[in-house]
RNA sequence: GCCCGGGUGGUGGAACUGGUAGACACGCAGGACUUAAAAUCCUGUUCGCCGAAAAAGCGAGUACGGGUUCGAUUCCCGUCCCGGGCACCA
């Protein structure tokens, strides 16, 4: 607060009167909580948050010094979505007359001469002033049908919606008059929360205007077909007053000169990422150190803190939206926040308290984190990308400018691991009711007799496939207890999707069984040969016996069930020395660019090879088990020790790969007639283009495609193939 | 709707930089060992055609439709489907 990172605002929550509770979005499913069914709607209350947009161009520069995938600096980088523009005032006319001008953002003040309507978004306060007498009823009507919707599902719907105000825009240079609508594909929280809606140029624009028939103004020339907007830079302007003849692209600069010379418009960089509301109403999370003071917020002294939770006896919700902690008359008293802090605000420093875990003074001393430094890797999936790795990237550079560590990034290399997806099970009820529906019973719409209904999340656990067992489900919670069913053929059934598993979900499933079963090093292992890390897929245990069976074939490379340990101190042979230093080498590859499964499939390859030459040997099974170790550290660490070392197997020296152990003569090169694979012929890796050539174009089983003909090209590819066009 | 991924045999996947598609496994089928089972081992397993069978051969094939290239799972354009995110799940 002193920094002025933090300031109270007001922000929109999802307001439950029923449950007396505000709800996060995914509590809420079609307009209704997710736990009754009641009614939800946006309540203003307000709430705390971070200034993270003036970090957004330091949080930009950031990524060029980051080892993170193109695909997350992107998401990054779309998310704080930088655009170069104008602001805009218009001189409004409307009945009331009570609004005098609408702002509104554009990045393309070239097409000024092209608006044919403006576009206010509904949530803005003045909107209902700019209603006409004829038009307040219907912009009421629109207002409660947006106040029902969610965010989620005003930018997920395909129908366009909107509303005209009555109200006109003056465009300052022409003189035309604009008409202003509303509709709620305008978002208020990004720019001004108003646009100028160019139909010729815009796609959303167009289908807007297309739909409610207004007027299109072509200021493109050909370049707008009349059926489809087009969005370049490079027309020359044509109806546009004093820009007409420009290319838009340098139409641009010129355009905001002259707004700004005329003091109606200004260069505005703007972003689509707004400040991170910071306040929740619940009682899990750290409790803000701030006393409210004749209402003034005061930061506590630091001889308060820390500020710890209070125990309740009840968490339920305060009075008006508050948290649970407006409950405990001892805090109120103090005057103290009631509001807590969300679950990004630890997790986006909690990597520096591990740094120094018992330091009373100071969340972590600055001579610990110059030595720990960044994390050095952080493995992560890319459901955080827009939150939580950029929350703690904001509050990395907060603390480096207020000097507490000496780096502004928090990870210097980022792996994003896939999901283990579940599969989920889903029940629908009746919105407004108790009455769940089986899924064959829906409609292709999947409404019931007309009516919406609710798609609920089932625990896994108490649906047998698709069959729900009902009354487990009443027994599930309190809010089901009085579930009604309506089955088919005697059967309530559910629909599935794969999702990413979680608790919130109920599609989790417990590993503990299997580890039982066929150890942590098998579990382990069948983790990472399941495919790519990176790659998300549904948990599935089917393979997870091949796993295991590579893991006793490993052993018995060791051990014998009767006679005990098999390994002799003699020297290995060239072919047994080539197999384990390929696997050297693909190891090292294959761990050094996280392709885990491969790497496994590589430990199967040697022990097969190895299992087949029958291989004992000593100075090759002892690298073997050191290169295993990170793979199944506990079977590895157990023969180890068999194999009558004192020490620690994590101790050991790892291999080292030596080509001469695996250096080849010859290739068998695949040759293709036309690119289609016809014959296989060994040849040195030292021959040249022209021996080669001889060399194929000899061949019976080549020359057989060929009929005679000479070819018109050969093209050999060392250590690759070898194709001849005809 | 917008942003980001992904789609290859019955299944998980491999092919790293445009160069033999299906490595390694699972499953399945057949066989060996066993009184039997487990365990283990061997053989086969993309689809279609040819063929008694084996061997060999031919054709098609990496979501779908086009394109670039001597050559495309890989690059380009378009479409469909699935997953992640969209600001109060963390």
């Amino acid at each position: 607060m002193e920094y002025r990172l933090a300031y109270c605002g007001e922000g929109e929550v999802n307001w439950c009167e029923a449950l007396g509770t505000v709800l996060a979005n995914d509590e809420v499913v079609n307009g209704v909580s997710e736990r009754g069914g009641y009614p939800v709607v946006k309540k203003k209350l307000r709430q705390w948050y971070l200034r993270i947009t003036e970090y957004a161009d330091r949080l930009l520069e950031g990524l060029e010094r980051i080892d993170f995938s193109d695909a997350m600096k992107e998401m990054q980088t779309n998310w704080i979505g930088r655009s170069y523009g104008a602001e805009i005032d218009f001189e409004v006319k409307s009945e009331k007359a009570t609004v005098e001008n609408l702002r509104v953002y554009t990045t393309r003040p070239d097409t000024i001469f092209g608006v044919d309507f403006m576009v206010v978004a509904p949530e803005l306060e003045w909107v209902p002033d700019l209603a006409s007498a004829a038009q307040a009823a219907a912009v009421q009507e629109y207002l409660d049908y947006v106040q029902r919707r969610s965010d989620r599902e005003r930018m997920a719907e395909k129908k366009i919606s909107g509303v005209f105000t009555g109200a006109y825009a003056i465009n300052p240079f022409d003189g035309r008059e604009i008409p202003i609508w509303i509709s709620e594909y305008v978002l208020a929280g990004y720019g001004t929360g108003a646009i100028m809606a160019v139909p010729c140029g815009d796609e959303r624009d167009y289908k807007f205007a297309q739909h409610f028939g207004i007027p299109v103004t072509n200021i493109i020339g050909s370049h707008f077909n009349g059926s489809e907007a087009n969005p370049t830079k490079e027309a020359v302007l044509e109806n546009s007053g004093f820009l007409t003849g420009m290319r838009m692209r340098d139409a641009i600069g010129v355009a905001i000169d002259k707004l700004e010379a005329m003091g109606i418009g200004k260069r505005k960089v703007n972003y689509r990422m707004r400040d991170a509301a910071f306040s929740r109403q619940r009682y899990w999370g750290e409790p803000f150190p701030i006393r409210w003071k004749n209402g003034v917020a005061v930061p506590l002294p630091a001889s308060e803190l820390p500020l710890e939770l209070p125990h309740v006896d009840s968490y339920q919700p305060g009075p008006e939206g508050e948290g649970p902690l407006a409950n405990i008359p001892s805090w109120v008293a103090k005057e103290l926040e009631t509001n807590t802090m969300p679950g990004y605000a630890g997790s986006s420093w909690y990597f520096l308290r591990y740094m120094d875990p018992h330091n009373n003074e100071a969340f972590c001393s600055r001579d610990a984190s110059d030595y720990w430094a960044q994390v050095d890797l952080y493995i992560g999936g890319t459901e955080h990308a827009v939150g939580h790795l950029l929350y703690s990237r904001m509050w990395t550079k907060a603390l480096f400018d207020l000097g507490y560590i000496g780096h502004d990034e928090p990870y210097k290399k980022l792996v994003n691991q896939g999901m283990i997806q579940g599969s989920s099970r889903f029940v629908f009820r009746v919105n407004g009711t108790n009455l769940f529906v089986s899924k064959g019973l829906l409609d292709a719409d999947g409404n019931y007799g007309g009516k919406t209904v609710d798609k609920l999340h089932v625990d896994v656990n108490i649906v047998d496939g698709y069959e729900l067992d009902t009354e487990a489900f009443r027994n599930w919670k309190p809010d089901f207890a009085a579930a009604e069913f309506l089955l088919e053929d005697g059967k309530y059934i559910c629909s599935s999707e794969v999702e990413k598993m979680s608790k919130s979900k109920f599609n989790t499933v417990n590993p503990d069984d299997l580890v039982e079963k066929y150890g942590a090093d098998t579990f382990r292992m069948y983790e990472m040969f399941l495919g790519p890390v990176e790659m998300s897929k549904p948990w599935d245990t089917k393979g997870i016996e091949g796993v295991h069976r590579f893991l006793k074939k490993f052993w018995r490379l060791y051990m014998d069930e009767e006679k005990g340990l098999q390994v002799v101190d003699a020297p290995a042979t060239a072919e047994e020395l080539k197999v384990l230093h390929r696997a050297i080498r693909k190891i090292e590859e294959d761990t050094e660019r996280f392709s885990f499964n491969t790497a496994v499939s590589g430990f199967m390859i040697c022990v097969n090879e190895l299992s087949d030459l029958k291989c004992r040997k000593k100075p090759v099974l002892s690298d073997l088990l050191v290169l295993i170790t990170p793979y199944a550290p506990h079977i590895a660490e157990e023969l180890w020790h068999l194999l009558g070392n004192a020490g620690s197997v994590l101790d050991a020296v790892y291999p080292v790969f030596e080509e001469k152990y695996v250096r080849e003569s010859a290739k068998a090169y695949p040759v293709a007639i036309n690119g289609k694979t016809r014959a296989e012929i060994t040849i040195s890796l030292d021959a040249g283009q022209q021996e080669v050539e001889q060399i194929v174009l000899a061949d019976p089983g080549i020359a057989k495609w060929l009929e005679g003909k000479p070819p018109k090209k050969v093209i050999y590819v060392k250590n690759k193939m070898i194709n001849v066009v005809v």
